[in-house]
DNA sequence: ATCGAATTCCTTACCACATCGGTAG
DNA sequence: CGCTACCGATGTGGTAAGGAATTCG
């Protein structure tokens, strides 16, 4: 029941995924010719070299349904050709958002991607979830100390649970835990690798799934579905329900990258499985949860790759802000006035930029 | 060990204006 | 209920200034 209105509430515009049937599709696999879901994607591509290799394509932020073609940097989103004409052929101001050809992703999508524009930033795509024994070590009191936290919280809250400064880390997990929990535990240290060098001079294109993938795949499909099925609500293990719906983990991934794409937002609460303040049912929770030593052990390894990946730097909410803010002219590092003559060049540019979206070319600035 | 000068590092304010978001019609 | 217009608030980046921290004689 949880799951049909999952399915058919919160996201019935969405294309569901091939694969389970039950989440919104997040990405699309050319080599497969299917939509996934974040927890599928990971699992049939994490399978072996050959689908880790496969190109997929971000799911068109706008309308959901189909293989986005471009990212658009203003909006710090990705879109199909369809949305992209709809929405950049809006004005004159979006027709001059500076859009890129997409390009593929491939490898282990554990955990939200970097960024979801169709480059890099910086050294954190890569996510590499290694552990160094050195850093394991270092984390390993820290990790000891917030566990124990909570522990004590847990015994001295009558809600249950953590408040106060513990539960926006908390819930990072559980937001965390949701995009990540359907990943196969034992694929834990895998990476997730936008390797875009690869896709891009074509080594990496594989479209030829050998017959051994795709039993592997089956096989692995059918188990996942047996997990999901499992997760959906175990009371008597966590306290909450897992629902195999993540829905747009790409989501969260803009936000980790730093860049926020206001549709993608609005996703977060539309699309949201769990409720919008999906902590609210957690804390409700009458009982406490009682942690095994795996749920430990779990939670333990979750917030070590969230405080892996957690980001101090400045967080750019609106990219087109940023955009705008870059070309402004500045005098000595103060914004300045446009002369006249910049705004008529301005006014001239965004014209010709008109004149040219009629033949279909796609402006940049 | 203490002091002052020099150097390095870090934080903050400033600017203009497109965009956002709320409100009214 | 949906659309449009209006308007104040917000956020954006590069630089300079100022203060804190560190180094050196």
């Amino acid at each position: 029941m949880l799951k049909e209105e999952m399915s058919c509430g919160n996201r019935s515009r969405a294309r569901v995924c091939d694969t389970c049937r039950a989440a919104a599709s997040t990405v699309y696999c050319r080599a497969h010719i299917s939509y996934l879901c974040a927890g599928c994607d990971a699992r049939i591509h994490a399978a072996n070299q050959v689908v880790w290799r496969h190109e997929r394509v971000w799911v068109c932020e706008a309308c959901e349904r189909a293989p986005a073609a471009i990212t658009c940097k203003a909006d710090a989103a990705s879109l199909c050709t369809s949305c992209d004409a709809d929405i950049h052929s809006a004005n004159p101001l979006a027709r001059r958002h500076h859009r890129v050809r997409i390009l593929p992703i491939t490898g282990c999508l554990v955990g939200p991607p970097a960024t979801h524009l169709g480059e890099p930033v910086g050294p954190e795509p890569g996510r590499f979830m290694t552990h160094g024994a050195a850093d394991e070590e270092i984390e390993e009191d820290e990790t000891g100390s917030w566990f124990l936290l909570n522990s004590v919280k847990n015994k001295n809250q009558s809600n249950g649970f953590l408040f106060g400064g513990e539960v926006d880390e908390y819930l990072d997990l559980v937001e965390y835990n949701s995009c990540t929990e359907n990943q196969f535990h034992d694929q834990q240290q895998q990476h997730y690798s936008v390797d875009q060098q690869e896709t891009i001079d074509g080594t990496g294109s594989d479209s030829v799934v050998p017959v051994q993938c795709l039993e592997v795949e089956v096989k692995e499909q059918q188990l996942f579905k047996h997990q999901q099925h499992e997760m959906e609500y175990q009371p008597s293990k966590a306290g909450f329900c897992y629902t195999a719906s993540i829905s747009h983990s790409v989501s969260m991934s803009s936000m980790d990258a730093g860049v926020v794409p206001d549709s993608t937002m609005s996703d977060i609460s539309n699309s949201h499985p769990r409720p919008p303040k999906g902590s609210i049912d957690l804390f409700s929770s009458p009982i406490p949860p009682q942690f095994t030593p795996m749920d430990r052990e779990a939670r333990v390894l979750r917030y070590r790759e969230k405080r892996k990946t957690r980001k101090f730097e400045k967080t750019i909410r609106y990219a087109s802000r940023k955009a705008y803010a870059e070309t402004r002219p500045r005098i000595k590092g103060r914004f300045a006035k446009r002369t006249d003559i910049e705004v008529e060049v301005d006014q001239m540019f965004s014209t010709t930029v008109m004149v040219e979206s009629v033949y279909g070319i796609v402006p940049s600035f």
